[in-house]
DNA sequence: GAATCGTGGAC
DNA sequence: TGTCCAAGATT
């Protein structure tokens, strides 16, 4: 395996250089402005897979809706649900509400200081562990994320696969010995400032970059071979038909469960061709053959009887990270409020279905039909 | 270890 | 429109 070895003394001029471009081009952000671990451990869990200017509004909201430890772990979960509306990987959410609650009952608000101790809460894995225990409590360990797997392995010509869970490892202890014992976490947040501006993933700009010297690859004009990373499958195809019923008490909606993903959040209802035909062989049907199946379906399990008819135009589609949705609308208008003994889900007046937390998917669907309402009524 | 889990930006 | 990418953790 490719490693470039690097001695005390070059290791020591590393720290100082790159430490010395952090100070002076070090970005400014909200969760940098002191060293709090709940506000440094806020930020990390909402910069997992997500962009930096993303997060930042997100970020000033969430810490004025719950600024601290304690208003989280008491926090209504529709509030931070709404809260995280629109971040994506919504579990991250819930999971960060349980260690507050972890950390208000189990540690009586101490936090545990080291990067070991830390990954006892729920949510806090290896990298955002070994974060916030460098930022806020100064451990001299490495946080290897996606920049420093970018960032080392081109530096030191690591060509381990960074899709396969054991090269962290490998790359924690190549990197171990770098980490500045003085200032970890700014050693850390310099390599992630690195990794998002000279040594990016696409439009790097190695023969700029405050560490150019100390990069092996772009000596070798092999900056683009690293890292090495082995491609994922293409989300698979899911076909579904959103129900848009709509009643003199409001439009139907219901709740995620938590064996659901998007769980806890609000949809019109969604069924799959699997929901209609339980068994193993999926035939192929026609649009008005699936229409009648779900009204069957109604009848039958829901004591709810409607006509659907098709909404023209083209279907929502929606992209999750293994999946793609592309949803076919379905519209029904009753006379009165059904009753919903059977049906788990709930009339809410149009204007309060906005107020509920909803993923991207159901946000399409509001807007399909409102424009399609809006052309009726011309 | 592989599969699962969202969204927005860049090209 | 399609593809890849972005401060990962859980099961």
């Amino acid at each position: 395996m490719l490693m470039e070895k690097w001695s005390t003394t070059t290791i020591a001029d590393f720290r100082r250089t790159l430490l010395a471009w952090y100070d002076q081009e070090g970005r400014d952000l909200p969760w940098r402005h002191d060293q709090d671990p709940y506000h440094v451990w806020v930020s990390e869990i909402m910069l997992q897979q997500t962009q930096v200017n993303t997060v930042i509004p997100y970020y000033q909201r969430f810490m004025a809706a719950f600024p601290t430890v304690e208003a989280l772990a008491h926090a209504a979960e529709p509030d931070l649900l709404k809260a995280w509306q629109g971040l994506g990987y919504y579990s991250r959410a819930r999971n960060l509400q349980r260690a507050a609650q972890q950390l208000v009952t189990d540690y009586h608000g101490q936090w545990p200081r080291t990067a070991v101790a830390l990954q006892d809460l729920v949510g806090i894995g290896p990298y955002t562990a070994c974060a916030i225990a460098s930022i806020a409590f100064k451990e001299v360990v490495p946080a290897v994320d996606g920049n420093a797997f970018r960032v080392f392995a081109r530096l030191l010509l690591i060509d381990a696969d960074i899709a396969q869970p054991k090269t962290r490892q490998l790359f924690f202890d190549a990197i171990h010995p770098i980490v500045d014992p003085q200032r970890p976490g700014d050693f850390n947040q310099a390599v992630m400032d690195l990794g998002s501006s000279y040594m990016t993933a696409k439009n790097s700009d190695p023969a700029h970059s405050p560490v150019r010297r100390f990069d092996a690859s772009y000596r070798d004009n092999r900056v683009l071979d690293f890292p090495v990373k082995t491609k994922k499958p293409r989300p698979k195809l899911i076909p579904y038909y959103g129900l848009l019923v709509h009643s003199p008490a409001g439009d139907l909606v219901v709740q995620r469960t938590s064996q659901q993903m998007l769980t806890g959040y609000w949809t019109y209802p969604l069924v799959t061709k699997a929901d209609l035909q339980p068994d193993e062989a999926p035939e192929p049907t026609t649009l008005a053959a699936d229409i009648t199946a779900i009204e069957q379906r109604w009848a039958q399990d829901y004591h709810l009887a409607v006509t659907f008819q098709p909404l023209g135009g083209q279907a929502v589609s929606q992209t999750y990270t293994h999946q793609r949705w592309q949803v076919k609308l379905l519209v029904a208008e009753v006379s009165s409020a059904l009753d919903l003994t059977y049906f788990p889900g709930e009339w809410v007046p149009r204007e309060q279905v906005k107020a509920l937390p909803l993923p991207k998917v159901q946000e399409k669907m509001m807007q399909r039909w409102a424009k399609s309402r809006s052309a009726v009524n011309k």
